[in-house]
Order: C-alpha cells, then structure tokens, then sequence
RNA sequence: UGGGGCGUCGCCAAGCGGUAAGGCACCGGGUUCUGGUCCCGGCAUUCGGGGGUUCGAAUCCUCCCGCCCCAGCCA
C-alpha cells in the first residue's frame, strides 16, 4: 500500500464511515471494492474510483477487493481483465488473496433466484425485448404489468430451470422480479433479472446459456464478500432502493451502497464507448496511445503512479458533477518530476553555433549537474566542441521586448559551459531562414560563471554537435480543443472536436551522450523544456522520446499578452 | 408533466447554527547557472435567487430558478 499521501482533505463518504465506525456497525469492519466490467481499460476516471476505494479501507484498517463485474460475456474479455489487472497494481495497490469475479457467485445467484421465485418474487416472463419496453411505460406513464406475471411458483420454476437448461431460444424468455410496474423508479418496474444469452463467457466458457443482470448480480456480491460500504457513482442512484431491496428479500448482509460524482477532465472524454471510438477509428494509436486519459496511455506518456494517486486526493469526493481543470493533472505530474527526473541536456528544433575562437578539433568535458532538487543524483560529464547546437527558439534576430536569450551582439550563457556572445548570423540566400550562428566564448567563463561578476540574462541549453546523438521526440498536447468536448450533445463526430495539433513529431532532436543506454519508460527533465520518458517504440538505432508534460513556461505567458496587447 | 440527485471564488472543494479552510488557475514581488523549482504577498463582506425562523444562517423552514441522471434482455 502506498504511503498516507500528505494532503488528507475530508469528504462526505468518510464522515459515513466514521460515523458507523463510532456505532459499531459492522462490528467496526471497513470493507469496499473496485468492481470494474472487463470490457475496456481502464482510465484516470477509474483511477478517482481505484483511490478512493482503496485508499478508505487503508485509512480505516480495511480491505478492499478486486472483483471483476462479468456478466456480459458478449461485451468481456480476458485482455481487458489482464490489462485492468496491471492497472491498478500499477497504481501502487494491493488486494491480496481478493481477487474476485462475480462469475464466481454464478452457481449462488442462480440459487438466491430460485429462492425469489419460490417466495412468488420472480417470474419467468414471455415478453420480447420489445414488448418488455412497451410494457415498461415512460419517464411520465406507468408501466402495464406482463400478463405472464402471475404464473405459478411450480411453472416458473420448471421455466427457469429449463432456461438454464438451454431448452429456450436467446431472448425468448428473461427472468423478472415482481416490483411495481407503477413506480416512478423505472428501475422498479419488473426488471429483469436473467436473460438467455449464449455467449461464451471468458471465464465460463459455455457452462451457462443464462447470466444475471448487474442489479441482481452486484449487490448479492457484495454481500457475499461482506462489503460494508459498496461506493458507485451518481448514475446508480436510482438503482438504490433495487439493491436495497434484493438484499432485504433475500436476508443477506446488507451492505452500505454510496454514490460519488464520477471524474471530467477537461479537455478529454472519459466514456468507454467514446474512448473505444478514438481507437476503433484510429484517432489515436490505441488504448496506451499517450494521448488517451487511460492509465496505460497516461503511463507511457510518463505520468508516475504517485502523480495519479496525488491527483486524486487532490480533486475530492462529492455530490456534485464537476469537471476538473487538466492543469491540476499536469500540476502534479511536475511536482512529483521535478524533484525525481534527472536533468538532461536535449535540443528539439536545433540551431547550428560555431565558435570561432574556440580550438578545431578539441573537445573538453565539463561538469553537469544531474538533479538541482536531489544533489544526491550526482553530476556527470558533458562533452562541449567548436560547433555546437541550441535551440530554435533561443535566437531572434530582431528580439522583442523581453527577449532574454541570444541576439545579435548579446552575450549569454550556455548551461555549465561558457558565456558565449553572438557575432554573426549566416542566412540562407533564397529564403532568408537562419541556418547558423557564429558566436565567440569567454574561456574565462568555463563552467558557466564569470570570474568579473558580469552577468547574463538568459542561460541556454545546448549540446556538442559531434558528439550529441540523433533522437525522435513526439510532442502531445491536449486531445481535444475544448475544455468540454461534450458540450455540444448532437455533435458527436470527433472529426469536428479534435485537436489536430494533439502530436507533432520531431525528427531531428539531438541529446546529450549520456541517453545512449535510455530505456523504455526512463523519465528525464529536458532542461528549460519539460518532463519527456522514452517511449516503448525506441530501437538501438534511434531513441524516442514522449513528452510528458511542458515546464511552466513564463516567457511563452510574456509572449501571449504581447500578442495580445500590441495591435493598439 | 414521473422518479432520483446537485447548486460555496475562473476550476475543484472543506464547512453540519457562532460570523467563508485548502489546492489548481490567475496577478504581483524576491531568490536562482533551468524565464523551472523555491519563497513571500494578493485573490468570495459572501455561499443559485426571494421570503421566513434566530441575538446570530452557507448551515434550519419555505417558495422559486438552474443543471445532471433514469424508459438496455449494458454496467
């Protein structure tokens, strides 16, 4: 189990839980579960729901399970259980021996059924899905009761046995519990409860033609495990008083259902059906593609499992619906970063320096450090030569107002090196581009100060043109343009809401020496530029490189408001 | 027009009858060999609105307004 995180905001649920504690229900026990559908992955929503359940049971000396809701083995599959599996330890939890599934409690439920129809609660009903719809009623009009509701104990039984028995064709017949076709709460007007579907179950295989619906499966397995506080979100309230009352009719343990407001993010979408879309239609490269809210996606993207589990405790547990700011996300994958990811030298958009007064063919190496926040990490060596490269951005020949960084005649320094001075510019002669710089160095100034106390308003990156190597580095930003991609309800193709410039890749970066041996999922600072992890598609001969997140970045905030303000 | 919920700063969110926590964002200012980090300061006389109860209301009552969810043999 994780460490207790710092921040320890209250919210509704635990004041429940405290409150039961005080009264000894439950004999005092805190028992919660994640119960996620194997039918996609897992994504920072999850996440909400994985900290929240895991994280209270910690809090109280309690446990939490891991249980798998399969009932629809059309829509499950063992990749998602596999892949859901790897998330949440991922995440840093851990649920012992408890790793259940409600494909388990098949044999029991079919049993809890027979008790219901025993005691004339259920009844096997005739209706077509259709019929069943047209019977329900709407949200305004009361449902019609099936007029196979009131069949004897003795027929339904041998109806239901023989449902399981195969002897019925798929959808011909479902299961139903005797409710109230008049209630207001669609839920409770004669839901069903098992429905003939064959399917092979990735669990089961095909040992069951019949599978329960979640409102009878969940909180019969809930009881089962002796959870005590069963946290879902806000859509199930509805659901409430059905799980309420299969649990009352029966006389099982009853535990405590609890709705929370599920997760937004903005600029992102969080339904499965729509993230199965991104990929489905290759919007995205799939379910780890870093631009997706899933964990596998946030993972290869660089995102810490710590970052996640502070994101979480940081957004809360409420009522409300609500969407949280993706910078708060980005927040805390840079505090975490920052004070762990060693500090590197890499240019994106390189610039080629020459300069002139420094020795041909010498090459020197000059001391770095690895980790400002963690002088632990160490230092190493950088090689440092006559040609170097910087960045695109840190030269203007025209500099604007503000403009700190290198410009005609403008000395600055370059990061644990020299203090360099700008004195020539060489242009392509037909577009006008900036091709090369030629720029002089003040030996005196090696490792970056100036024995005169002369000082420099900007500090470069850089890296030593022959011995840099050659990397890709793929740039992600914000898949969608809006904050709320959903706002608009009937614009539901992607086409019209994506953000085109969600990943530019970047071909010809060079990095310092020292990422030769990088590996897959290495998390490094790019120094003045941001946090970037080395991708899984890496090979021997070229490295690449996500970037995870930007660093806060003042000047681009300088750039903006003079965009801004300067047409008056 | 049925049922169930929710409305506290731009975004989250504490608060539970005693006079509006905190975080993100934003805006200053300081430190700095990352325009990063760090530090310091600013940021709701007011809690969707109107009435009422009370010495006292974001908290209690009442009416109104707005938003979300439900008509799968999905979960």
């Amino acid at each position: 189990m994780p460490p207790a995180e710092s921040t320890n905001p209250s919210n509704f649920i635990k004041t429940i839980i405290e409150e039961d504690i005080k009264n000894n229900k439950n004999d005092g026990r805190v028992h919660t579960r994640f119960p996620p559908e194997p039918n996609g992955y897992l994504h920072i929503g999850h996440a909400k729901s994985i900290c929240l359940n895991f994280g209270v049971a910690a809090e109280y000396n309690g446990l939490c399970n891991l249980r798998f809701d399969d009932t629809n083995p059309s829509k499950e599959e063992a990749e998602y259980v596999e892949s859901i599996i790897e998330d949440v330890k991922w995440l840093g939890f851990d649920w012992g021996d408890r790793l259940f599934y409600a494909s388990d409690y098949f044999e029991k439920l079919y049993q809890y059924a027979v008790q219901l129809i025993k005691e004339g609660k259920a009844y096997v009903c005739d209706l077509s899905a259709d019929e069943v719809r047209e019977y329900r009623g709407t949200l305004t009009e009361p449902g019609k009761e099936s007029p196979y509701r009131n069949r004897s104990v003795e027929e339904n039984l041998d109806l239901f046995e023989r449902m399981r028995a195969g002897e019925f064709k798929d959808g011909s017949r479902t299961l139903r519990a005797k409710l109230d076709m008049a209630s207001g709460n669609i839920n409770m007007r004669d839901p069903v409860i098992y429905r003939i579907q064959r399917a092979a179950h990735h669990r089961t295989g095909d040992k069951w033609c019949i599978y329960p619906m979640y409102d009878f499966t969940h909180c019969i397995s809930d009881s089962i495990e002796g959870i005590t506080h069963s946290l879902c979100t806000l859509e199930f309230e509805d659901h409430r008083p059905l799980y309420d009352w299969f649990l009352d009719q029966l006389n099982i343990f009853h535990p405590m259902q609890i709705e929370f407001a599920r997760l937004n993010l903005s600029h992102t979408v969080m339904s499965k059906r729509k993230l199965l879309k991104l990929v489905e239609d290759g919007y995205v490269r799939g379910w780890d593609d870093p631009r997706m809210p899933t964990i596998s996606g946030l993972r290869r993207r660089g995102y810490t499992p710590e970052s996640i589990r502070n994101f979480c405790d940081r957004i809360g547990v409420a009522k409300a619906d609500s969407m949280v700011d993706m910078a708060l996300l980005e927040y805390c994958i840079r505090e975490d970063l920052n004070k762990s990811a060693p500090r590197v030298m890499a240019v994106l958009r390189p610039l080629k320096v020459v300069i002139t007064n420094y020795p041909e063919d010498q090459v020197e190496e000059l001391d770095a450090i690895n980790n400002p926040e963690d002088l632990s990490a160490g230092t190493r060596k950088l090689p440092f030569s006559k040609v170097i490269y910087i960045e695109q951005d840190d030269f203007r020949e025209d500099p604007p107002k503000k403009y700190f960084r290198l410009a005609p005649g403008r000395e600055v320094r370059l990061r644990y090196a020299y203090f360099i001075t700008c004195v020539d510019v060489i242009k392509d002669d037909k577009t006008g581009e900036v091709t090369e710089l030629h720029c002089t160095y003040d030996p005196a100034t090696r490792g970056g100060d100036a024995p005169d106390g002369r000082k420099v308003k900007a500090t470069l990156h850089w890296v030593s043109a022959g011995q840099s190597l050659d990397a890709e580095v793929r740039l992600y930003n914000h898949l969608f343009i809006k904050a709320d991609p959903e706002e608009d309800k009937d614009n539901t193709d992607f086409k019209f809401s994506l953000n085109p410039d969600s990943l530019e890749t970047l071909t010809s970066c060079r990095i310092e020496p020292g990422l030769a041996e990088a590996e897959p999922g290495r998390r490094y600072q790019f120094e003045r530029l941001g946090y970037f992890c080395v991708d899984p598609d890496s090979t021997d001969k070229k490295i690449v490189f996500n970037r995870t997140v930007t660093l806060r970045d003042t000047w681009a905030k300088i750039q903006k408001s003079q965009n801004t303000s300067s047409p008056s």
